[in-house]
DNA sequence: ATGACCAGTCTAACTGGA
């Protein structure tokens, strides 16, 4: 099965884009992030013209998760790590969603950004990944087949960025948010697309600004875990990079794993 | 060398992204 994750940046105004790649590429989990719509504006009925059964964790203007699914439901197993966000009352933001899908546990996440650095809102990031660190936990010791896909809006490694300098002060690659991305992995994840690129160099996610794009100033986010038992059964990752290009893109580019049966 | 975007929202500047 080919498992792909996708940060489509809102999906109405990504929907045309969205459709195409999962006709050209078909792949059989699809999980979603940034859907920028509440559960009612959900397009489910487009996905299932498609063949896609689909669950979703919507809020208002921004977040939100989705996992589609090729022929079978996701059934459902959780939303959301119970973490408020850094605003006075706000609650939870929608930017976790786990589901099985024939017999793999699929986990959707966007993780907050972050930004600006120190401050409220890197404090949530850490108590965020801190908190997702618990259920990955469970998930390990529960020895299911398990892959946890997203935007982690952490960049792993000195080589996962254009550049170094340019991105010194950001929190995607702060010490703090790379050692907590690092107590994670070292509990029994693998990082598919960084243990198939060690030498570094590919992006899933180029600005809007600065003509990041054409100059390939981009910096790998978004990230794909195999639990041992996955891990075993890995074929290959990678980066659909070409649709960055196209007509009315994210900004960020799907990314896909692909384990035996 | 410098500046440069985009989506969503209480449709005009805001927030938020990374």
């Amino acid at each position: 099965m080919r498992i792909a994750s996708f940060n489509i940046n809102g999906i109405k105004a990504r929907l045309p884009r969205l459709k195409e790649w999962l006709e050209e590429t078909r792949p059989t989990v699809a999980c979603l992030q940034e859907i920028k719509t509440q559960d009612e504006g959900f397009p489910a009925d487009e996905f299932e013209e498609m063949g896609y059964k689909a669950i979703w964790h919507g809020q208002k203007s921004f977040n939100g998760v989705a996992i589609l699914s090729d022929g079978t439901a996701p059934e459902e197993v959780r939303r959301g790590l119970g973490v408020d966000g850094p605003k006075e009352g706000e609650g939870e933001q929608s930017r976790y969603i786990e589901a099985d899908v024939n017999g793999v546990r699929i986990v959707n996440l966007y993780l907050p950004n972050g930004n600006p650095q120190p401050g409220p809102k890197f404090d949530y990031k850490l108590e965020w990944m801190a908190a997702l660190r618990e259920r990955l936990q469970e998930l390990l010791a529960s020895e299911q087949p398990t892959v946890v896909v997203g935007d982690f809006n952490v960049i792993p490694r000195d080589n996962d960025v254009w550049s170094v300098k340019a991105m010194a002060g950001d929190a995607l690659m702060q010490p703090e948010s790379r050692e907590a991305y690092t107590r994670i992995l070292n509990d029994g994840w693998t990082d598919a697309l960084g243990l198939l690129n060690p030498r570094g160099g590919v992006w899933t996610y180029w600005d809007y600004q600065a003509g990041a794009w054409q100059r390939d100033h981009g910096f790998r986010i978004d990230h794909l875990l195999l639990s041992p038992q996955t891990a075993d059964r890995l074929v290959s990752a990678g980066v659909d990079r070409e649709y960055r290009g196209r007509e009315k893109a994210s900004d960020h580019t799907p990314v896909w794993v692909e384990i035996r049966d």
